[in-house]
DNA sequence: CGTGCTGTTGTACGATCGTTCAACAACGTA
DNA sequence: TACGTTGTTGAACGATCGTACAACAGCACG
């Protein structure tokens, strides 16, 4: 507001600061993707507007088209900062807990209902997200591309988890031929109850504590593993 | 495109037909109401629009603004219809089911994982619903009131059913006090089982047949009973 | 057939949208 | 210091948005 209008000093002042700061492309282009999360989590839908995100990223309004072919790229591209975020930050979890089956998963889900997972602004990215799905492909793609990361985590897990449950003698003999729709179910069953603990949370956090979602769903793996 | 170009017929003609028909005001109303929800469901929040509502209901733009004050208004009443329409039909299915707990409870999980609650499109209005919420103090109201019934349905059922499996000799000596955390959780778990199959299920239909999502969900109400 | 009410139409308005593009200016280089 | 590259600005464009409002017309009624 106020050093945006200020012009720059004359000649002979000293301290003349620029207008702006060039930057490479490549930290431009994550700084507007960084805004437009930013600006998604401050207005919801009315975020994903070209002079909302400059203004947020504190640029004008015709740099994105200059990073950017157009307003549906930017938007992509923030959507794949977003999942891979994270999904990584999931999986670096999973591998900073120790090297057991159950201290993985316990991690996982920790990581799952912790900051800055377990964000109501987060909602409301996902929301808007979640509403271009049908009518871009852009956004498809990158769906397609992220969750399939997400679900071999999440099954690598559980078929570590089975498979230390129930020993080998037990199982059917051609091996996990039939154990298969087991684990299918079990993983549907584990991402759905994550995905509606995680979604009613943010919703009301008041209606529960993080720790009784991690313990609703380990109640869920360990009846898992009984049988 | 065709009938709405065509002028009256001169005053001789005999079948002249009227240029628009006169309708209540509250089943006009109704009208905009439903063409609301079916232009969610085809264009998402692009449906959010009062000439793509109005091209939907086949009126003019300037109707909406006739019956409604506003579009905040419309989309407010929009979505109170389609809660009291998804909390009604639960409601329904659950009256004409059996007089017996597990009865009820089933007839619950299945009108839950059938049309038309069980539907892509509709999750596509739900989305644009939600991406409103955080917002508009009108969507907020809505949720509020008709989240009350929702809850009451399935909390009452699970009373039943908690209450059938552990005869009252097990229970704590003061009675429900203490077993009032474990309804709470039980709701705020099968809430979010369903929730997150459902959601599951219209991102991708192929995942699980409805039937899977089903037996998912009362396997976790049997293992409630059990302990 | 003529009259009144009111549901309905469709144009108009200002605001905001995504995108374009000519001009500007920061900064590496000579 | 002067120049050239190119990241950056901001006005301008046409399209579309929500809303307002005067004119129209369906239909009940005399």
């Amino acid at each position: 507001m106020s050093g945006r209008g200020s012009p720059p000093r004359t000649r002979a002042g000293r301290a003349r600061q620029p207008r702006f700061v060039r930057q490479l492309p490549q930290q431009r282009r994550q700084a507007l993707i960084d805004a437009t999360i930013e600006s998604l989590k401050r207005y919801g839908h009315d975020g994903l507007s070209i002079r909302t995100i400059s203004a947020q990223a504190g640029v004008s309004v015709g740099l994105i088209n200059h990073h950017f072919p157009n307003k549906n790229q930017l938007i992509a591209a923030a959507y794949r900062h977003f999942n891979s975020e994270l999904v990584g930050g999931l999986q670096a979890a999973v591998a900073r807990a120790a090297d057991s089956p159950w201290a993985r998963m316990r991690a996982f889900l920790e990581a799952s209902f912790c900051p800055p997972n377990l964000d109501q602004d987060a909602l409301a990215v996902w929301v808007v997200f979640w509403g271009l799905y049908r009518h871009s492909r852009l956004i498809q793609r990158v769906q397609r591309d992220t969750y399939r990361g997400y679900v071999r985590l999440l099954r690598g897990m559980l078929a570590e988890l089975l498979a230390q449950a129930r020993p080998p003698h037990r199982r059917p003999r051609r091996g996990a031929r039939a154990a298969r729709p087991d684990l299918r179910l079990a993983a549907i069953g584990l991402t759905a109850l994550l995905d509606g603990l995680w979604l009613e949370w943010c919703l009301q956090p008041s209606a529960f504590r993080p720790a009784e979602a991690v313990a609703l769903c380990e109640a869920w793996v360990e009846a898992l593993c009984r049988g």
